[in-house]
RNA sequence: GGGCGAUUAGCUCAGGGGGAGAGCACUUGCCUUACAAGCAAGGGGUCGUAGGUUCAAAUCCUACAUCGCCCA
């Protein structure tokens, strides 16, 4: 044994010594990177790219360790495994940002113009941009940072304009007056889905319009009443009886006195409030839909500021909408217009950014029609080109998909892509062009000026898949790694990205941009709620790599999940698999601390007793499940396997089972033991190293000095021949010998420490000369000195006694048996045995069953009658002579 | 209103037609030459409710309840 390595190894592993210093190796080594490679198949991953003003939040450590994993374990088995990282752009986070900053300069982006501002953001970008990719390092992530892409680089940006223009050729782009989402306080427009629905408390009002030159008056309900300044017709159901004779007539509008016609359409819900809906095109919807229907007027009564412009009257203008609603409410009441105001909780709409409530505004935008996109997107799920894990998700898809609008592309913002099309200052045309554009193709003026407004961010991450590999080139990355294997990603995101990154993949590269879409869901707080800055719940999980290891983290985040459910933090969590890498940790010192310089020789099979064959049969169970999980997805599933196989099997028995070899055995057993000890840890560190990376890239470099790096060396491969059931089957047996002499030793209080005589009644051979094979086992765990008899002669009557698997255990104890005590053991144990049997006795009773139920469910039951019977017996026999 | 998910031990969660599992917490005993971030032994659950299918249901089906998420 060397002492050398017992003293430079600590016996609590501590991450913070070893993580950076093998994430460099491992990042300057290039083991990251990889190249596209005729001989091996591809395994592509494409980062989803953070936001460059971002910080790494739970979200992204469990989304960055899930690909993280997938990409080390496919890099182990030989796939050409490429990771892509990147960073998002993110248009309206980061202008806000860096508006912010100015804003403490006194500075307004106005100030400083577009190309200042500009300058600034990218020197922002500059300096703040790679944190979110440095906190990515420290997780593990083993992605190749040589390629790593920017949402604006010249690559980027340069598929970004080519998309356009090859959709504008196509029509499929087009500008228009329509109803937007426009968030007030981030200045620009969002698209449907960035607008979040709330439940909100508030009120439903009744407001009485007037019929013309009648004394009647039609009542109409809204949530909104600062709107009705903007209202240009009241809508009814045909269908509704109530209203009909009204259809055709005309009202005036309450305090502007405008008036307004009563008009018929099908889309009015007969139920909400009174049956008759107030019309405002320029701020709902729905109306709008009404509007472009019935060709109503559009009248816009709150401007892009969140005011209320002049066409809402002299009173009202300048104010702001919710002021207004108050002032309109009022001037009501005053008039007698109000009927009532009930309470009502209603979806509101908030920017998802800002949380603003968002204005529907009637504005002139770009918008993508998507009808044609999405239907090849439709079709690629549905014939299962891309496939969703967990399989529910494709619902959520395709319901989206099926049900889509048209995407509004603009945005009033500086950061981002500026949108490619120039108009004619002189004629009024519009030119889509890679580059400036300098003369109006229409009248040849050279007065010129580009679209102000800059594209969705999403635009850009729609491209992702193609334009990080080199798109609109023809480039070998291309043709090797697209389609990409897999894309990992939050089921929040699945319309905003998962759904755009398949209908652009389909219409630029005629191919999905992935085979699979795996979904997992939100990291919780230890109460369930999401994780926000608002709420202040959040945990950093660089805080937790600090205090606890990434490997750690890591490993919580994996076994945590299950795929497409949310997972909560909980630091007892944390603490497991804290735990269970110091247990890696531990069983690795104690292998190496025995090893010690030596390199033993391959062990030789001759040589294996029968620990070492269970150990290995073992271990090579533990090589098919983990894998086959992982190939499933299970990523939680495989970390569980490993762990019961680390903790439960190699150190709870194999170490344990070794130790007598090792210190008291010879030469010859301890190189056997030594040898089967490393094997086995061997393979351990190799299927942890995907979950684990850190330490066990330690471990290894402590047990193989000369190897090349763990990152570097293949995945197991299962081995069926070491497979073994009968040695299974014997271990088994002496297992529960050893539990069952732990039980009454326990019961009894007998001392750890003091040895035992131990007498077992094995009824057949077979079993007799199994515990004759493993008597040192149990001598050693059990702490007892062993003796096996065949028959009932043998048995001693002070003694303590346990069954195992039809094994009698007597432990003599002389005047320590406290035999009331046993007596009661024992009508309790009995009376479980015979609940047992009374259960499979009636199953074997019942002719449906044996009828019916498949042959080896029946002769399971059998030997469970069997076993259960005799067990009973001996309990029985063992109480009778207790009363003698 | 529609969809999805959850409901299993005190807590957090796996599992999934044929003997109810894990981690944490709890009880008892142990500093046993890898590990007290540990070892050993235990206690604890009519698997949300009601029906149905089946020889057999925690598991499949239907309805309902509660919670959560998404969409309208």
């Amino acid at each position: 044994m060397s002492d050398r390595i017992d003293r430079t190894l600590p016996s609590v592993y501590n991450p913070a010594l070893v993580e950076t210093k093998w994430y460099r190796f491992w990042e300057q080594g290039k083991y990251f990177g990889v190249n596209a490679d005729p001989g091996r198949e591809p395994f592509c991953i494409v980062m989803p790219p953070p936001n460059v003003t971002g910080e790494l939040h739970m979200g992204h450590a469990l989304d960055n360790t899930l690909q993280d994993v997938l990409i080390r374990w496919r890099r182990m088995q030989g796939y050409a495994a490429m990771w892509l990282p990147g960073t998002d752009h993110a248009g309206i986070a980061t202008q806000a940002r860096v508006e912010a900053m100015l804003a403490k300069e006194g500075l307004s982006r106005y100030d400083l113009g577009r190309e200042k501002f500009l300058e600034r953001v990218w020197l922002w970008k500059e300096e703040y941009g790679n944190r979110i990719t440095e906190q990515l390092r420290r997780l593990g992530a083993s992605c190749d940072w040589d390629r790593e892409r920017f949402t604006m680089d010249p690559g980027c940006s340069e598929a970004v304009k080519e998309v356009f223009l090859r959709l504008y050729a196509r029509g499929l782009i087009y500008r228009g007056s329509y109803i937007v989402n426009w968030c007030p306080h981030c200045r620009t427009v969002i698209s449907d889905i960035e607008v979040e629905h709330k439940d909100t408390a508030g009120h439903l009002y009744f407001i009485k319009y007037a019929i013309k030159d009648e004394n009647r008056f039609v009542v109409i309900a809204t949530t909104r009443p600062e709107t009705m300044l903007g209202d240009t017709a009241v809508a009814v159901n045909p269908d509704d009886g109530r209203y009909r004779h009204l259809i055709g007539r005309v009202l005036v509008l309450p305090l502007l006195r405008r008036e307004i016609p009563v008009i018929a359409d099908t889309h009015v819900d007969t139920d909400f409030g009174t049956g008759a809906l107030k019309v405002t095109p320029a701020h709902d919807p729905y109306d709008f839909e009404i509007g472009q229907r019935h060709q109503l007027p559009t009248v816009k009564v709150i401007g892009p500021d969140g005011l209320m412009t002049a066409e809402a009257g002299n009173r009202y203008k300048g104010l702001d909408r919710l002021e207004c609603r108050k002032l309109v409410v009022q001037d009501l009441e005053a008039q007698g217009l109000l009927a009532k105001v009930e309470d009502l909780d209603h979806a509101v709409g908030h920017c998802y950014r800002c949380d603003t409530v968002v204005e529907p505004l009637v504005s002139k935008q770009w918008f993508v029609r998507m009808k044609p996109l999405a239907e090849p997107a439709i079709k690629a799920v549905e014939d299962g080109r891309v496939e969703f894990v967990p399989e529910r998700f494709k619902k959520i898809y395709l319901n989206w998909l099926e049900n889509i609008r048209d995407w509004c592309i603009s945005r009033q913002l500086w950061w981002g892509h500026r949108i490619p099309v120039w108009y004619c200052l002189h004629c009024g045309e519009a030119a889509a062009s890679q580059g400036e554009v300098g003369e109006c193709p229409n009248c040849g003026s050279a007065r010129l000026e580009q679209d102000a407004d800059v594209l969705d961010t999403w635009f850009s991450s729609a491209l992702w898949p193609f334009s990080t590999l080199g798109w609109p080139g023809e480039t070998t990355e291309l043709a090797n790694f697209y389609p990409t294997s897999v894309l990992v990603t939050g089921r929040d995101i699945i319309f905003f990205w998962v759904a755009r990154m398949i209908f652009m993949g389909l219409g630029f590269m005629n191919e999905v941009p992935f085979r699979k879409v795996f979904i997992h869901g939100l990291v919780l707080d230890a109460l369930g709620r999401k994780m926000s800055k608002s709420l202040g719940n959040g945990v950093d999980p660089i805080d937790v790599i600090e205090s606890h290891g990434a490997d750690s983290l890591r490993f919580m985040l994996v076994t945590g999940n299950t795929p497409g459910n949310d997972l909560r933090f909980h630091f007892e969590k944390l603490e497991g698999a804290r735990n269970f890498v110091n247990k890696l940790w531990n069983a690795s010192r104690f292998v190496l601390m025995n090893l010690g310089n030596e390199s033993p020789p391959a062990p030789s099979p001759e040589a294996y007793e029968l620990a070492d064959r269970w150990i290995l049969s073992r271990c090579q169970e533990a090589v098919a499940k983990s894998t086959d999980a992982l190939e499933a997805y299970e990523l939680g599933e495989a970390a569980r396997v490993l762990y019961d196989f680390v903790w439960d099997e190699f150190c709870d028995w194999y170490v344990e089972l070794v130790k007598t070899r090792l210190y008291r055995g010879s030469g010859e057993e301890a190189a056997t033991a030594k040898a089967v000890l490393r094997e086995v840890l061997d393979g351990t560190l190799r299927l942890l190293h995907p979950v684990i990376p850190f330490a066990t890239e330690e471990i290894w470099s402590l047990l193989e000095p000369e190897a090349a790096p763990l990152i570097s060396q293949p995945w197991p491969e299962a081995k069926p021949d070491l497979k073994d059931p009968a040695v299974e089957e014997e271990m088994r047996l002496l297992i529960d010998i050893i539990r069952a002499v732990r039980h009454i030793r326990a019961e009894m209080n007998v001392p750890p420490g003091k040895r035992a005589a131990l007498v077992l009644i094995a009824p057949t051979k077979e079993a007799r000369d199994v515990i004759t094979r493993g008597k040192a086992y149990i001598e050693e765990l059990a702490a007892g000195t062993v003796s096996v008899a065949a028959d009932a002669a043998a048995k001693p009557k002070h003694a303590a006694h346990a069954v195992a698997a039809g094994v009698e255990v007597f432990i003599p104890l002389g005047g320590l048996v406290d035999t009331g005590r046993e007596r009661a053991r024992l009508a309790d144990e009995m009376a479980a045995v015979a609940t047992d049997l009374a259960r499979v006795e009636q199953k074997l009773k019942n002719p449906g069953f044996l009828g019916k139920a498949p042959a080896a469910v029946v002769a399971k039951e059998r030997g469970k009658q069997i076993e259960l019977t005799r067990k009973l017996e001996v309990l029985r026999a063992r109480s009778a002579m207790l009363e003698e």
